[in-house]
DNA sequence: ACCTGAACACCGTTCAAGT
DNA sequence: ACCTGAACACCGTTCAAGT
C-alpha cells in the first residue's frame, strides 16, 4: 500500500519548476511590472499574484512596500551607463549620464515616480552619485557646491521624467490642462497668455537640456560659495 | 391624527445644522484634512466621513480624486504671499514669493507631495506664475527662458519642501539612510565617503537659498538663449 | 525557516434606488 | 437635482497555523 501509484502531480508543474522565493526574485519581478504597468504595478498583491504566491508570503524576505521600492528603484538605475573616466571631456560625461538617466527612467514610466518619492540608497544610485561627484571634483567644483549640485541635477532629470511619463499616463489630464490654459483670462494673465506655447510645450530634448545647462552654469558660478 | 406631536427630532442635529454639498466646502474639508493628516487624508472617504456623509455623495461635485486633489493644490496655495510690484527689485521680490511658496508647502506638509504630482491649473498658482513671470520679464529674461525658468524655479521648490516633509513623515527612513551612509564602503565610494555630512545634511533655510541662486544665475546667464 | 489562508482595516468608483 | 447604500474590485499588513 505504501508504493507510489502513478499519481501524475501535474498541478503543481503548470509552469516552470517553481523557484523559490528571494529578494532578487521579488525584486526583480517587481521591477518588470513597473515596467509594463507603471507605477501602479508596484503592488504587493500583484507581485505576489506574478509570483504565484500570497501577499504576506513578501515580507518574509521584504520588511515593507517603501522598502521595496526603494530596491526597486536601485535595480531599475542599473541600466544607467557611464563614459570610461577618460573619454570627453568632464562636461561631456557629466551631460552623459545625466542624458542617460532620463533615457532610463523615460522607458520604465514608474521608475519616474520612484526616483522622486523614494530616498535612493542601493549600490546603483550610489555608483551614479559618486561618478559624478567625480566630474564636479575635476572641475573644481567645491566639496559643497557639489554635493548639492548633485542632488540639484538629479532631482531635475528626475521630474522631467515624471512630469513627462504622468502625463503619457493619464493623457485626459494634458488636454485639460491646455483648455485651461486655452481659455485663460487674458486680463489676469497677460504674460502667461503670451507664453502659452513655452509653458505647455514638452519638446523634450531641447527643454531637458536647457534646464541642464542652466543649473550647471549656476553651480560652476558658485563653485566654492556656499 | 395628522397633528405633530412632540417627536423631538434631536438625532439630526447632533452636530450644528449640516451644510449642503458644494465643491467649495468638499475641497476646504479636504484642505483641512491634508494638512492634520498629510497626504493620507486626501481621500475620498476620510472626506466624506468628514462631512458625515458617503463617499459616493463627493462625486456629484467633483469627477474624481485626481481632479479634487487639483482644487487642494489650488486652495492651499492661496497662502503665499506676494510683496507688492513696487517694493524692493525684482530679484528679491522672486526670492521672497519662492520663499513664500516653500513655507506654505512646509507648513501643509500633503501639499508638497500634490505640488509636485498634479498639474496646477487653478487661480492662485496660475497668478503666482504670472506674478513670477513679472519679474523675470523685469529682469529682462526672454519669453522661452522665463517660462521654462520658472518651471524650474517651482519645482525646485516643491521638491525641497516634499524631500523634506516626507522625511520628517517617516522618521524612520531617514535613520536609515543614515546608516548606509555610515556604512558606505570608502574603497567604492571615496568621494560620497568624504561627502557624507553635505548630503545628508538638511539645513534647510541656507541650502534652500542655495540653490534658488543657482538657478536663478543659471536663467540669468542664458537670459535671451534658447 | 519558510510559507500560507484568512482576516483586518482600509482604498476609489459605480450604479440602482430613493427623495 | 441631489443624495444614499450597497457592491465591486482593489489596497498593505498581520498573525496564527501549518510544513
Amino acid at each position: 500500500m505504501t508504493n507510489k501509484p502513478t499519481r501524475t502531480v501535474v498541478s503543481r508543474r503548470a509552469r516552470p519548476a517553481k523557484e523559490p522565493l528571494s529578494k532578487e526574485l521579488i525584486v526583480e519581478t517587481a521591477l518588470g511590472l513597473v515596467k509594463s504597468e507603471g507605477s501602479s504595478g508596484l503592488s504587493m498583491r500583484k507581485i505576489a499574484k506574478a509570483l504565484d504566491t500570497g501577499p504576506s508570503s513578501l515580507y518574509v524576505y521584504v520588511t515593507n512596500q517603501q522598502e521595496l521600492s526603494a530596491y526597486v528603484l536601485d535595480a531599475g538605475l542599473a541600466e544607467v551607463t557611464f563614459s570610461s573616466s577618460d573619454s570627453g571631456t568632464w562636461q561631456s560625461r557629466l551631460l552623459d549620464v545625466l542624458d542617460s538617466y532620463l533615457m532610463v527612467l523615460f522607458d520604465a514610466p514608474g521608475i519616474a515616480e520612484l526616483a522622486l518619492t523614494t530616498i535612493p540608497v542601493g549600490h546603483n544610485s550610489l555608483g551614479i552619485t559618486e561618478y559624478m561627484l567625480q566630474q564636479l571634483n575635476e572641475a573644481g567644483v567645491g566639496a559643497t557646491s557639489a554635493a548639492w549640485g548633485i542632488d540639484l541635477l538629479t532631482l531635475y532629470v528626475s521630474s522631467v521624467a515624471f512630469e513627462q511619463t504622468s502625463r503619457n499616463q493619464v493623457g485626459t489630464t494634458l488636454q485639460a490642462v491646455k483648455a485651461s490654459y486655452q481659455s485663460l483670462d487674458a486680463k489676469r494673465y497677460p504674460l502667461l497668455m503670451g507664453l502659452r506655447e513655452e509653458m505647455t510645450s514638452a519638446d523634450g530634448k531641447e527643454r531637458f537640456r536647457w534646464g541642464l545647462e542652466v543649473i550647471l552654469q549656476g553651480i560652476l558660478q558658485r563653485k566654492n560659495e556656499v
